[in-house]
DNA sequence: TTTCTATTGTGAATGAGTCTCAATAATATA
DNA sequence: TATATTATTGAGACTCATTCACAATAGAAA
């Protein structure tokens, strides 16, 4: 099934209303792979001309995150950023403190750790968070922060 | 030298006053090892008959993490926590979503592949967050999450 | 002591996110 | 298609953790 039929298909299922505000939201995630926080893709909108008031973004944001579409990650700025799913692949986040830049890893050995640890514990795991702030090569000048910040 | 003594030279050699209320939230922190918020600290020193402003606890919670007295920690609950490093080893959380209990753990492999991981993308890793969210052995029903909520 | 200025308390401000409620619009039903 | 039902929206008030501005206070140097 087409990726937007499944959006408006599940939508309705959930007995919730298809509406453009939401389909506006929705495609405007799904249109990078950054990872933007709500006041950004509330701009964003409002830039394209479709304003939509900050309510509707993050009631709306709230309903991607519970039936699947995207996540919300939170890098210890106090604001959550938005991460969508259509690459469902796990992934956790490398971040460079110098530059800003995000960089997506996994490494299977440390799933297998994190697993590993909690057994020892007598717990479940039931999810993680695992990021890494580091320094890219190009510090001190980096052209990635060049380019996000002119 | 006395662990106290410490940390009256330090506030002098960095040029700023040993006063009354930073002793007394440097006190009421190392005091316990939960890892409580800024506003418990707030409390319970004016439970103890110790007023003092929040914006002042606020300020001293900066100065104890400059200079490496404290860590700010972040679980997504949107505040700070905070852990004093009295005992200065490295670890992570692995945190009890059904009874909040949070255990320390260390597992070398995994800091190991941490810094690998940074190495296959040129960067230099200088921290990293890495929080385990699990359920402890006695979900749903839990000892500790009793205790603490009565 | 006096002086200098870092620190404090107060209360206002901030910023992300949530809530309330009347108006609107999507959908079910006739 | 018209009408009824009720989920959704927009606006702005509100919350909560944290920060800020500024006048008063109090460490510490001279």
């Amino acid at each position: 099934m087409d990726e937007n039929q499944e959006f408006i298909s599940i939508l309705r299922a959930e007995g919730l209303r298809y509406t453009w505000q939401r389909q506006a939201i929705w495609d405007e995630i799904k249109s990078t792979d950054e990872h933007r926080d709500a006041d950004d893709i509330y701009l964003s909108l409002k830039q394209a001309g479709k304003t939509i008031s900050r309510a509707t973004v993050y009631r709306t944001i709230d309903v991607l995150v519970k039936y699947g579409f995207i996540r919300k990650l939170e890098f210890g700025e106090g604001r959550m950023r938005l991460e969508h799913k259509l690459d469902p692949a796990h992934h956790d986040h490398l971040v460079c403190e110098n530059c800003g830049r995000i960089i997506e890893f996994v490494d299977d050995r440390i799933e297998d750790l994190q697993t590993a640890v909690c057994q020892q514990h007598g717990f479940q795991l039931t999810r993680h968070v695992h990021q890494l702030f580091a320094r890219c090569q190009a510090y001190p000048d980096c052209e990635y922060y060049q380019s996000q910040h002119r």
